[in-house]
RNA sequence: UCCCCGGUAGCUCAAUUGGUGGAGCGCCGGACUGUUAAUCCGUAGGUUGUUGGUUCGAGUCCAACCCGGGGAGCCA
């Protein structure tokens, strides 16, 4: 392949009257008679190229009689204006390359049910929609990145394989480690601690691992997490970078994907609404709402998808939820100094049905209670030396939370199933492609 | 683990009380100089998830199994 000059299509617009070399894949195709409509696609963008039968050789015309869907292509033309091209730019070609004929796409541009997309998760990444949702994920990795970074932070990676449960209660993954046993992380909270003590300010950002046999459009069976964890933090430092984070990755993503947004028809006011300071409650506030409403909530345990659902949906902007009963909690939370038996933790629920997309809270620093916590959840003690190390040379207090970033990317783009917040989705019954 | 639903052409679906398996779209061939999931004409395309059972006859009824989907619990 040269190496001549290639424009893509997110640029077209400041190459207008420029005669262009463009590589991609064609999309689909209308065409009538003399003139063929070419859906043009190059991964930044789709754009419309008009082949036109007496702009050109015979043979490029007939090689463009002979595309079929998805054949990878070379394109040269002139970039012109027309507000008759979605997009408002398009290609008047000049003439054509081949790189492959592609053989029978299976995606055709009609309906599909979501067991052949799964199937063909490879594919369908292809089109407009994944597309979309692909830029909107980056946006909001590099959006949290970015700004934890301002912030000071300073990201490190936790391990993916761990020696034992960070909190003994969810299923986790088991494998060999050689001639050990090893198990795949379901959170990097614990090793952030020690990071904190040591920088101050983390955050991990890495897969997590569960294996939860939940089976439902908010579950994924691996995910990705950012967690950060701040030294000297207390619940409502943390609940308040919580607020900055999320409001920080919306106001990137409504800034520089709106275009993308639109392709999925995301409702974006019920975005902008979404601003410091969140709705706030209680545990006890909440029970006490969920009672009057008529759910099925039993006092003192956490609340269903269903509690969730009811407390948050109308809202405009996220809620805030504080001191849950300390026994339905980790064992690492701190308890509150004036009612022991709430936890100084925080979960923060999406509007629109979306769920608990963030959850976590104050840590544990005094040594003998941390202590008294993993013998009252029958925890191994020579697992955690080194976590209560970290109690042992100058302890402070510290918070932090994770959050997954599928629930918040489908909260985002307001999609029906996680599934679709993630190239390549791992379910309970899915492990391929 | 439990509850509910589904599996028929490449895809999305239809098929009457059990009585000769169809349509739309896509593919392929043809027509068309401004299409927007283009339109129009034509051709081809099937071991009805698997195995067994009931019946003169099963896509349809029964059983088991396989593969998926939705939900509960659990969580982000």
């Amino acid at each position: 392949m040269t190496s001549e000059a290639q424009v893509y299509v997110s640029d077209l617009s400041q190459h207008e009257g420029e005669t262009v070399t463009m590589r991609g894949w064609l999309h689909n195709r209308r065409s009538s008679g003399k003139l063929q409509f070419l859906v043009f696609r190059d991964g930044s963008g789709f754009m419309q190229a008009v082949v036109s039968k007496a702009d050109l050789p015979e043979e490029a015309w007939e090689r463009t009689r002979a595309l079929t869907q998805e054949s990878s292509i070379e394109l040269e033309g002139t970039v012109r204006k027309d507000a008759r091209a979605p997009g408002g730019f398009e290609l008047t070609v000049s003439d054509v390359k081949v790189f492959q004929i592609a053989e029978d796409y299976p995606i055709t541009p009609k309906e599909h049910g979501v067991n052949f997309l799964l199937d063909n998760r490879h594919l369908w990444l292809r089109s407009k929609r994944q597309h979309a949702i692909l830029r909107i994920r980056n946006e909001v990795i590099m959006s949290a990145r970015r700004y934890l970074d301002d912030q000071g932070f300073i990201g490190c990676d936790t391990p993916i394989f761990t020696p034992n449960a960070c909190e003994g209660t969810t299923t986790l993954f088991e494998t060999k480690y050689f001639d050990q046993r090893a198990f795949l992380t379901q959170s990097g909270q614990l090793y952030n601690e020690a990071i904190a003590m040591a920088v101050g300010k983390t955050y991990s950002f890495g897969p997590t691992f569960r294996a939860e046999k939940s089976k439902t459009r908010r579950h994924l069976i691996e995910f990705w997490m950012i967690e950060p964890e701040v030294a000297y933090h207390e619940l409502d430092d943390t609940i308040a970078l919580a607020e900055n984070l999320i409001c920080a990755i919306i106001e990137s993503v409504l800034e520089r994907r709106r275009p993308e947004l639109d392709v999925l028809e995301r409702d974006v006011s019920k975005l902008e609404s979404v601003k410091k300071p969140f709705h706030r409650t209680t545990y006890d506030e909440a029970a006490e709402k969920l009672e009057e409403k008529g759910t099925d909530f039993v006092p003192g345990s956490d609340f269903g998808a269903q509690d969730e659902t009811v407390l948050a949906e109308e809202l405009d902007r996220p809620l805030v939820v504080t001191h849950y009963p300390t026994d339905i909690k980790a064992f690492y939370m701190q308890p509150d100094a004036e009612r022991p038996d709430r936890a100084l933790c925080v979960d923060i629920l999406a509007p629109e049905g979306y769920g608990e997309i963030v959850g976590g809270g104050q840590r544990i620093h005094d040594p003998e209670l941390l202590e008294q916590r993993l013998k009252d959840h029958d925890l191994p003690r020579d697992a955690f030396q080194w976590y209560l190390d970290l109690r042992r040379y100058g302890s402070v207090p510290h918070a932090g939370f994770g959050m997954g970033i599928e629930r918040f990317i489908s909260w985002i783009c307001k999609l029906e199933h996680l599934r679709e917040a993630i190239p390549f989705p791992r379910m309970l019954y899915r492990l391929s492609p």
